[in-house]
DNA sequence: TGCAACAGTAGAGTATACTCTATACTACAT
DNA sequence: ATGTAGTATAGAGTATACTCTACTGTTGCA
């Protein structure tokens, strides 16, 4: 599929798509067959991956972080051992911000019972 | 207290206690009583506050959402009932958060799984 | 064949959240 | 008195993640 389609298919931009894929998150492929344009081809991977780019973006990870996990799975630029431990890594992160969410709800909760009672 | 008592007591640059009292986050008193400067002098409240700006901005609150927080708690502005819907709302965000991150947890897990079983 | 819709690239612009520089004044120990 | 460290303001610079504009070329249908 071309960029319009993926697009309308996953919900991103046209142009937010293309700034991942300057950025390494997601690749088209020219059709050898075809000489007269350079239209980038998607696949349904590509689909999967965008999915995983936009939660992974509203928990937080930058795209940075981002390609490292798309590295860690759809790539082979990484021994098993290294792939493992990048998820590893991701995963205490997301410990992490979890404890961290834990404790501002707390906190917000504090603040609520407050103002009900008139403390502040 | 001046900012560099400030700074050192909460880990926070001055740059940044600067930029944030700019943005309405916290606020300094100059002192009456004296003339010759124009410093600033900071309270117990603000160290509270600013350890609430970095909580929150760790779970991924902008700078005005912490605003919001901040005067639903510390401010006359809003009444009982504005200040319990802002907090309510940011709850909402953060079970929202919450969600979002045991979904992203799950999704790794299964990478892991994946590339364990060498099934990419 | 004409033309609207779509594709590509390069690069400018925007928003957020700092971070740093320049400049000038103040405080305090020696 | 003087030098070093601290303080204030204005504004420039940086990094991230888009978002948009300009321009050019391609496709497909009437």
């Amino acid at each position: 599929m071309l960029i319009n389609e993926l697009s309308k298919k996953t919900g991103i931009s046209v142009h937010t798509i293309r700034f991942y894929q300057k950025s390494g998150l997601i690749e088209g492929r020219h059709d050898n067959a075809v000489t007269s344009n350079n239209y980038y081809h998607y696949n349904d991977i590509t689909i999967e991956k965008l999915a995983l780019i936009s939660d992974a973006k509203s928990v937080g990870f930058t795209i940075k972080e981002i390609g490292q996990i798309i590295d860690a799975w759809y790539n082979r630029k990484y021994t098993k051992k290294q792939k493992l431990g990048i998820l590893e890594e991701k995963l205490a992160t997301l410990e992490q911000k979890m404890k961290e969410i834990k404790e501002m709800k707390k906190q917000i909760l504090e603040f609520k019972e407050d103002v009900m009672q008139d403390r502040c």
